[in-house]
DNA sequence: TTGAAAGCGCTAACAT
DNA sequence: ATGTTAGCGCTTTCAA
């Protein structure tokens, strides 16, 4: 049977078949009440027989919604994002909405466009897991429909609601981790300018002042130049490296592993982010722990309240992340 | 400025600012020919003043089509879906059309439910990147519009195309690699009776016979329960081990570490898919790699083929893998 | 319990 | 160059 590029069956197709008005066709077939036993049962049988499944275009222009939430992901390849989506899909079933994804290629222009993409699809709702989102884009998207951001936006426009870990406590977790082991030489190595990497910055120099010791930071570009630097890092005294993330920490495990200096042995490393690669790394990576489904969860939370309850101030909340220690740490050698 | 949730501003507030009728608004913001070029500023003007954005819902319905091309995931977090996706965002997108992804998080009746989600929106085509899509499923979404398998439906129906590597080839040239380092006993491993697992396992036992060698394979449910298997297998002879994936052959690298069997030293192992994760272990896996993107711009190929040239007849791809040696495979001992 | 009719926002064919 | 009009497929009053 080759494929027969037919017209798709309409509920007037329907309605023909079972010999009703299009419209008891739709109630029958949206279980709405009032509807005879013997013409819901017509009306099934026709819409089985024809294959008929509704418009969502059409069903979603006349309701003014859709009962769709969009979900903008900055790097579909980052388990990261993923987590996140697995919280976004959990509340937006629960609250019966489904969920589509968009995603940008971690491309600013593409990600306006996809944001832009799903605006006009009349989703009732945006999830947008990315800071790199044009601020304006997000603003405009905000006028027509609830926006909410994952994660920290340079500059989170009027209108849209934020959700993000917290950085600065994440830091000092992992600190207190290290300084619990008896470091005292704890060096914060990023490859990164953003806020989420700026936030862990300020927690940890507070963190390590905080214990009286003198906060000592290595930013770098690119984690391939980490390899040249870890040498210096370990002959000047350190004993313990806070990365970033995890990507940053595992450059580190890996200068470390070339350099021949045993982890944890003589040099403890911490990621951010727990992600997969953390448990899969020799030795296990020691990380913080963003609560990402969390986070996916309360980003719906945020969106039906604009779209349901019809919130109209701006929230920015902001959930507390928990360390794992695996190990990559260990005590300080005396 | 609170979120206001005022109505989205449809075409006939444009022409209400600008002064002109509905159509030509539409065929101005088209950039279609004809429009005088005051009127165009005019109409440009009033659209951004009112930030407003076409209805896609609007403009499908009375098209007829979306220029939207669905994709359908299983499973979000799998590095090899995602490598799809990229090449069917590239080939979409020189084709002028966007994409939409629906997630099946391993749920074949999600998966289901995701399938129909992206029928009722109208899209212009179905990639299904998933070999777990129920049958039935996928037959009635391919009455209503274009579909394509990305992988090896048990029993691909009628009206499906599909992509699919060569897996019999992959794990021929695999084995190919390892008879050249000098193995003669060669251990298919695998934890999946899938017909991907099958089809290499095929390719596995046509190459091993071809050398004039006889077989071994084992078969198990869980990766888990490798660890119990990785002593008896080292201790029978085997020098080299062809993983049915990454995963199973990560999980086969570590119990080696934890038995003290050196790799590639004393055992080769090789997996099949490339993931990120092979080039991210010690010691780097040596893996089959499939052309992911290379599938992901032939399902959209195909899907064209349909959408707009009015194939009818069904086709099966079958693309090539290639080996990426790695350092987890080394010559056979003497 | 069922049907008729209006209209969601847009495009496209047809006027002017 | 611009306006008028008829739907696309559906839900939703309102009548019968």
């Amino acid at each position: 049977m080759p494929h027969a590029p037919s017209r798709r069956p309409t509920i007037l197709d329907v309605a023909r078949v079972a010999g009703v008005s299009k419209s008891l066709v739709s109630l029958a077939l949206r279980g709405g009440p009032g509807v005879s036993e013997s013409a819901r049962a017509r009306i099934t049988a026709a819409a089985d027989q024809l294959g008929y499944r509704s418009n969502a275009l059409a069903r979603g222009l006349v309701q003014g919604r859709t009962m769709l939430l969009g979900v903008l992901l900055t790097d579909l390849a980052n388990p990261y994002h993923t987590d996140v989506v697995a919280g976004v899909e959990e509340a937006a079933a629960e609250a019966g909405f489904g969920v589509l994804l968009a995603h940008g290629r971690r491309d600013a222009e593409r990600l306006a466009t996809q944001l832009g993409t799903l605006v006009e699809l009349n989703v009732d709702g945006v999830v947008a897991i990315s800071s790199w989102v044009d601020g304006d884009a997000l603003r405009a998207a905000a006028r027509r429909t609830p926006v909410v951001v994952v994660g920290r936006p340079e500059h989170p426009p009027e209108g849209v609601d934020t959700v993000a870990n917290d950085d600065a406590a994440g830091a000092g977790q992992a600190v207190a981790h290290l300084l619990d082991l008896g470091h005292r030489e704890i060096v914060f190595v990023t490859t990164s300018r953003r806020p989420a990497a700026q936030g862990r910055r300020r927690g940890y120099e507070t963190a390590v002042r905080g214990a009286g010791l003198t906060p000592r930071v290595l930013a770098v570009e690119h984690a391939d130049q980490l390899h040249a630097h870890a040498a210096p890092l370990v002959a000047s005294g350190a004993t313990a490296l806070l990365a970033n993330n995890d990507l940053t920490a595992v450059a580190l495990l890996d200068a470390a592993h070339d350099l021949g200096v045993p982890v944890p042995g003589r040099l403890s490393v911490v990621g951010y982010d727990n992600s997969t690669v953390a448990a899969l790394v020799r030795p296990r990576l020691t990380s913080v722990d963003q609560p990402r489904p969390e986070l996916g969860r309360t980003a719906v939370r945020l969106l039906l309240e604009r779209a349901v309850d019809g919130r109209t101030a701006d929230r920015h909340e902001v959930l507390r992340p928990r360390l794992v220690p695996r190990t990559s740490t260990g005590p300080a050698r005396p």
